[in-house]
DNA sequence: CTGACAACCTGACAGC
DNA sequence: TGCTGTCAGGTTGTCA
């Protein structure tokens, strides 16, 4: 579900609302929310509660909460967050009735609650040590397009350098970080590119190209709020964003696309699908089109 | 370095 | 009705 544009929506609705917060109180209703802590749920209740929550930062789709942790000498405490597929935060009241799927629930000294939901756990949350303004745990995530001075030309090298395709390479959180399945299909039917293209066949300007598009289409689905298809993805009130509208190719198959009309396909891609239209998306020249598994007849 | 694949999970939906 | 299979926004680790 959720990708940078879905991310950073969430994490400005946190920081107006929970930003200086203190923890009073936490519970893990479900230890997997938090398998990721070396010490499990204990610990991650002993070394949060009583803490206060800073303005939460982002890279890419990690979000975390710097803990005021003054007289620490060897890096500062943070609250680290990965929403996974399914992952959600909201803030009600604590008398409010607890939601299905809620696996973390953590008092605030104003009477509401944190709580942290999760249908599907593949996200979770664990208490983490920042070095140089990054938790340990993220320090081989790439900078994502919104972080200040990020470098798209550097961007465009590495990913020129590459031996591989376009889509995995716009996936590959190492390179340029923030972009997932939804806005890799977007960011290249934007660009005319089909998925399978070789990396190294751009040129620079191009390469560059690639990635600026990609920030502009992350900044619009910001605009809307992000990319909600269903109830797995809304914002800490619970609204649903609504960049659905504004898609041109992703969940689109059969559908015309929005500047040609010819119908959208969808094609298996690394268990996983790509959304592009087939006319404005050609497939790479010089490209073989599947390799034959060994040994198959003819 | 690169890719393929399994693992981590739940739930909605289609088809029989 | 109920079973089975398929699919879903992501990351990580292992193996070839």
């Amino acid at each position: 579900m959720p990708e940078l544009p879905e991310v950073e929506t969430i994490r400005r609705g946190l920081a107006g609302l929970v930003s200086g917060l203190r923890v009073t109180g936490v519970r893990v209703l479900d230890e997997r929310a938090v398998r990721r802590q070396p010490g499990g749920a204990r610990d991650f209740c002993d070394r949060l509660t009583g803490r206060s929550l800073d303005t939460p930062r982002r890279r890419g789709k990690y979000l975390w909460f710097p803990l005021d942790s003054a007289g620490q000498a060897e890096g500062t405490a943070v609250l680290l967050c990965h929403l996974g597929m399914s992952g959600q935060f909201r803030v009600d009241d604590a008398a409010d009735p607890v939601q299905r799927h809620v696996r973390v629930l953590m008092d605030l000294d104003d009477g509401r609650q944190l709580r942290f939901l999760d249908q599907r756990l593949f996200g979770g949350l664990q208490i983490s040590t920042a070095r140089a303004g990054l938790p340990v745990e993220i320090a081989h995530i790439a900078a994502d397009p919104f972080t200040p001075g990020f470098d798209a030309a550097g961007a465009g090298r590495r990913l020129r350098a590459r031996r591989s395709t376009l889509k995995r390479a716009l996936l590959d959180q190492t390179l340029v970080s923030g972009i997932g399945n939804i806005y890799a299909d977007e960011t290249l039917w934007r660009v005319r590119r089909h998925p399978e293209t070789p990396t190294w066949r751009l040129r620079q300007g191009e390469a560059v190209r690639l990635f600026v598009t990609a920030t502009e289409v992350m900044a619009e689905a910001m605009d809307s709020g992000g990319t909600s298809f269903d109830s797995l993805y809304v914002r800490v009130n619970g609204q649903s964003g609504y960049f659905d509208r504004r898609l041109a190719v992703y969940g689109r198959a059969g559908r015309p696309c929005p500047r040609c009309g010819t119908p959208i396909i969808r094609m298996a891609f690394m268990n996983r699908s790509s959304h592009i239209c087939p006319r404005c998306q050609r497939w790479p020249r010089g490209v073989p089109r599947a390799v034959a598994p060994v040994g198959s007849p003819r």
